[in-house]
DNA sequence: TCAATAGTCAAATGTTCAATTGAGTATTTG
DNA sequence: CAAATACTCAATTGAACATTTGACTATTGA
């Protein structure tokens, strides 16, 4: 192995690093939904804002994510859309290999009752279901979240007005409810409910960050 | 969020950690040509027994390597062949965003002369030639690695014999180097000498386990 | 059963990392 | 220009990492 070599690596290594850590990872997938300033970002993930700050300078020292500064604050960005597929690769063979995480994960949606009993829909099914307008799409994510981009022709109602709001929705149509990716827990919190008060409605099984990154298009 | 979709990231994270080192990706990519026993790995990243041995039981827990036993020796494998599609992409990523990687690349490859003169050939150009039967291929990896995969048809070549076996090769066709992968630079090499010798010579930009991992066919 | 081989484990060392605190800087607003 | 806002930076503390060394364990072969 010559030197360079070995520097190559450990330059490679560094970019691991930067994934080698919670909540810089929540960051990021915070940051895969739309960029945003250093204060947003630590409340998001509830760091202190010094701590985030400086999470945000080890991610932009590993070349993940670019800062500009806008009056007195900071909007930080991913600055390369395929991060959200290294991550969602991560994500796939975390689940694949490892016990533990197949332990949280049916942990954390889990819950309850019978919104296994539907299949999540995939992006490839999603896209031709779309195609075909055979379902309403729903994005469950915050108003803001919803400005910065969504999938098309998706009606936003955040999840937290969802009981007031379901007038806005069809009966006769099936609905396909998502947010913020495969680990946000918000569509599934919807489906439950919209399931209660006799929807019909499915989960898309990732979040708006992986459509995007797959280069389908976006509102 | 919740404390288990913090468990969840720090899970994932996880596998960043165990990414985060140059040592461990070197073991990985030597892992990515084949399994081999500890001592092998050892020698092949230049460690310790002892250390090796730990980076390895590092990557374990973090499910990217299993351990097998055969004698009195460990062999360790890639759990997933996915995993040398995560590098690729930290690669690509790394190759974009980082003036330090462009930097370490361009004096790792750019040695010398006119070999940058050719376009090295992508994996989907290769797989083209291939089928049209209109390259002849060659592996310039030790007799080992070939022999436990290597492209369809590729003729074996280790990279030190090369020069005294330049009789095997064709000069009515292009031929193709490929070596471990797109930091091995046995393939610059070949390319270097087999153009002075007068041959028509291009390079594969991968290797073999990317061509492996992209599930293209392998003999 | 004894020696040799191939690896793992434990302890010790220096290094890097994560989080907090408090001070410092850039920008806007009154 | 002074105060407020939104960060960033430096210093500190305890935890995790990387490496070496030497002891320990499992397997084989004489």
């Amino acid at each position: 192995m010559s030197n360079t070599s070995r520097a190559v690596y450990d330059t490679l290594a560094g970019i691991g690093r930067a994934l080698g850590n919670g909540h810089r990872l929540e960051l990021l997938e915070r940051l895969a939904q739309t960029e945003a300033p250093v204060e947003t970002l630590a409340q998001a993930t509830g760091l202190s804002l010094a701590n985030a700050s400086q999470h945000l300078q080890h991610l932009r020292r590993a070349g993940l994510v670019t800062a500009r500064r806008e009056g007195r604050q900071m909007y930080y960005r991913l600055t390369d859309e395929r991060i959200v597929t290294l991550m969602g690769l991560m994500r796939e063979i975390a689940e694949s290999n490892l016990a533990e995480m197949e332990r949280l994960v049916g942990q954390l949606f889990g819950g309850s009752d019978a919104d296994e009993a539907l299949e999540p829909m995939s992006r490839e099914a999603l896209a031709q279901a779309l195609a075909q307008r055979e379902v309403t799409l729903l994005d469950v994510r915050t108003r803001e979240e919803y400005g910065a981009g969504h999938l098309p022709g998706a009606i936003n109602i955040p999840m937290d007005q969802l009981e007031q709001m379901l007038d806005r929705l069809p009966r006769d149509q099936e609905i396909v409810a998502y947010c913020r990716g495969p680990y946000c827990v918000l569509s599934h919190e919807a489906v439950r409910l919209l399931q209660r008060q006799g929807f019909r409605v499915r989960r898309y099984e990732e979040g708006y960050p992986e459509w995007k990154a797959a280069g389908l298009p976006t509102d």
